[in-house]
DNA sequence: TCTAGTATCTCTAGTGACTAGAGGTTCAAG
DNA sequence: CTTGAACCTCTAGTCACTAGAGATACTAGA
């Protein structure tokens, strides 16, 4: 049994986050000391593991809530997680598409200046002002 | 002079956003009819295009509030707003990175299980548990 | 056993960039 | 002059935390 402060240190998830995590139903209520002070067990700490885990991969915590009911269940169907992972997928993948149109306009937009004149004249400002001047969609 | 809904409509930012954009200072206080509603000119409908610009681009109003700084002040130098196009150029390549790192896991998470199987050998959920199932950093 | 210092507790409020809704007023067309 | 859409302000909600206040608990050393 350990503290929520040595869970945070081996999971590296902020000490408020954790309480955060629990308040919203992520993680089960923690045993008390009798001085009310949380203490954990392996379980817990697995558990954040997997949350931490899902959260660095972009999955929300609505979709993590579904994931971890599943886990709960080993005996049910495992559908609707690989459908969870696919759709994170799918945003995941819309968003690099997305960021790299932006990567296109940004480089445009800096090297057509220099940084040395006046902001009348600066390209970055007139890209801004003029989205004809952008080659394409973004 | 036209109405917020008609500077809405042209701009295709939502009426609320722009009076948001007004109490953040981003545009300048409208003028007002007699019965109090907004009416805006030429000026105002170019400087919210140049913001809804900026935002497609995912600078942060802080930014285009800095860039707005600069295009009201055409004498200074701008090189403030080429080091705020540049930064964003980083900041978007480096979410590119990371996202097709995610990618990737995510790729080799979904094709590890067809969905058919029961939660307990669900290699989505077994990935998440377990980090040392992944390939890399991510 | 006492004490000092760190860790923990709960609660409230703030972040960014909006979005939604209530309840009331003004405008424009017919 | 009426009707209905558009507008007004204000408050609160979104997501996933983060920060801070003020109080209590734990733990290591004397």
């Amino acid at each position: 049994m350990f503290s929520i402060g040595e869970l945070s240190k081996r999971t590296k998830v902020k000490v408020p986050t954790i309480r955060y995590y629990e308040e919203m139903g992520l993680l089960a209520e923690a045993e008390r000391t009798s001085g009310n002070q949380r203490r954990y067990d392996k379980a817990g700490l697995e558990r954040l593991s997997f949350i931490r885990h899902a959260r660095d991969l972009g999955f929300s915590i609505e979709a993590i809530s579904s994931l971890i009911e599943l886990q709960d269940h080993p005996d049910q169907s495992c559908e609707a997680a690989t459908d969870i992972a696919v759709s994170q997928l799918a945003d995941v993948r819309e968003k690099i598409k997305r960021l790299k149109l932006l990567e296109k306009e940004l480089t445009r937009m800096s090297k057509g200046c220099d940084g040395h004149g006046v902001s009348e004249d600066c390209y970055v400002l007139a890209s801004l002002a003029d989205h004809e001047l952008c080659e394409r969609d973004h």
